[in-house]
RNA sequence: GGCGCUGUAGCCAAGUGGUAAGGCAGAGGUCUGCAAAACCUCCAUCCACCGGUUCGAAUCCGGUCAGCGCCUCCA
């Protein structure tokens, strides 16, 4: 039974699905105006062990996932340059290049983390009639207003905005430092719809005039025309809890759209210990990171804190992941290995282990999604079965171990892809040639001329070639 | 100023009333021609600090200090 913390109730609450057997999640995704840092993935990482646990235990989960386009204005939610738009002059381009540029450079990391693709992921550009539509439903029903070509929601006509952030809006008012529209009835009041300046290039005929969705809206509507009324979950960055979510629930319900029942925040990735972020170039790049090392190693990194706590990127904290991850995958390729040449049979120990890891596993990540425990348990269980490994445990055994690898490692917890185990093995043509190095080499030392045979190993080290001498002979695989 | 979060070994990180998981690093050992990988052993009498509640607290309450986040765009 899957225990997960709601926002909304401040508390952890079983997680049960509207419709039995199916949950839709929604997950804020980035506006695509640059290129995507680390801590971009951590919401997308988060989610995607989410979606893989769902479907592990049966369900049939639909993941949909935003792409922002359009509305996200540079200062404030009221004024200022689009970012998308700003980002096109720079770049001398249109702004729907930037979009697709940037949207295509996000999904390449994503994949390289090894993120599985949503099940939609929707353009917010492309959804403007459904954000039309519901903002005439809220005019309608008195809790939204046009004002000067643009349309505001009135926060003074629903009283539960601030509910999911906690604050006290009569308070929020006083002290807010943004600088008032006049044209808005309220301080608080924030836009549906804006008009379009003359210079501003994304822009479609409305009710209104010529204008663009305000930032907020499109999640509500996209959420509604994929997920339907009251959708099992909608998850994002903390910091959209206020004033992004708020909104968002605001303007769907005032519309008489019930809203999601779960609501799934993660926490930040600090460098330096700041947040990192665009505005104050305190990031670090997913490109860079994934030119310096297996992205898998960031993957492995994020999943061993949990979810809702900051995480302060050091490279020491990389470099022990990685380790910690060859120590995984290690073990999870010398199973696969073993499995080819393994007598039958069973291992009692070996046994033992597996049944503890599935009653561990499972217990961690039911518990609020606490990937750090059963990344725990993942370890206990390698340790186990490195010992079992020396006993030359059956292949009944080894099958149940390499089961729980391949479902629980690689397809719940994402840290196996076959890509990488791929690389290890290094390809055909490789295993040809350093297979012929090492017959040279067994024969220098045959003859002990470790001068040779070291030389021979140094260089393959060299080139990223890793040689273990074993009792069955030499083995080899590619560095990660 | 308002709201909230965090502070556990050299580093990372679980644990929210019953006497400190796991990983990395480090030390010693087994194996090896030497390595590598793997295994074994060791590595916090103690959980920022001070009070309190309790038979019993890292875990609950109050206070102090430190760091961070949101309140404005932000994953």
């Amino acid at each position: 039974m899957l225990e997960l913390y709601n926002t909304l109730t401040r508390q952890k609450e079983e997680f049960v699905p509207g419709t039995p057997g199916y949950v839709g999640i929604y997950a804020c995704g980035p506006t695509v105006y640059g290129d995507p840092h680390l801590g971009h993935a951590r919401g997308p990482i988060t989610y995607d062990v989410l979606r893989r646990w769902l479907g592990y235990q049966g369900l049939k989960v639909r993941f949909v996932s935003n792409i922002t386009d359009v509305g996200h204005l540079v200062d404030d939610a009221d004024e200022g340059e689009d970012k998308i738009q700003r980002r096109a002059t720079l770049e001398r381009l249109e702004p729907m290049e930037i979009a697709e540029k940037y949207t295509w450079s996000y999904f390449d990391e994503l994949q390289a983390l090894n993120v599985l693709r949503p099940d939609i992921a929707p353009r917010a550009a492309a959804h403007i009639i459904e954000q039309q539509v519901l903002t005439q439903e809220l005019i309608a029903k008195g809790h939204a207003y046009e004002a000067g070509g643009s349309v505001y929601f009135s926060v003074k006509s629903w009283p539960d905005y601030g509910q999911l952030s906690g604050r006290d809006l009569e308070e929020q008012a006083a002290g807010a430092r943004v600088e008032v529209l006049e044209e808005k009835r309220d301080p608080r009041d924030f836009a549906l719809w804006k008009k379009a300046d003359p210079q501003h290039l994304m822009r479609w005929p409305s009710p209104w005039g010529e204008g663009f969705p305000g930032w907020h809206i499109e999640c509500s509507a996209m959420s509604l025309k994929y997920l339907g009324e009251g959708f099992d979950l909608h998850a994002g960055g903390i910091d959209l809890q206020f004033p992004h979510h708020e909104a968002e629930i605001a303007q769907a319900e005032a519309a008489g759209h019930p809203f999601a029942h779960y609501w799934m925040h993660h926490n930040h990735v600090l460098l330096n210990g700041q947040k990192m972020a665009k505005s104050t170039g305190n990031l670090i790049l997913l490109s860079e990171l994934r030119a310096k090392n297996e992205p898998m190693y960031a993957r492995f990194y994020l999943l061993g804190s949990h979810y809702r706590s900051v995480l302060d990127f050091t490279n020491e904290g990389l470099e022990a992941a990685k380790n910690g991850y060859l120590r995984l995958i290690n073990a999870y390729r010398e199973v696969r290995r073993r499995l080819e040449y393994a007598p039958e049979g069973h291992h009692q120990g070996l046994e033992r282990a597996i049944d503890t890891l599935e009653h561990d596993f499972a217990e961690a990540l039911n518990d609020d999604l606490n990937t750090p425990q059963a990344i725990a348990a993942l370890f206990e269980f390698v340790t186990e079965l490195n010992k079992a490994l020396t006993e030359k445990p059956g292949k009944g055994s080894l099958a149940r171990a390499e089961k729980v690898f391949s479902e629980l490692g690689e397809g719940v917890l994402g840290l196996f892809p076959e890509r990488v185990l791929e690389k290890q093995l290094g390809g055909e043509l490789l295993d040809g040639l350093v297979k012929m190095l090492l017959a040279v080499r067994e024969e220098a030392r045959q003859n002990r001329n470790f001068r040779l045979s070291d030389q021979i190993r140094d260089r393959l080290i060299e080139l990223g070639v890793q040689v273990e001498d074993t009792r069955e002979g030499p083995k080899w695989k590619v560095s990660l």
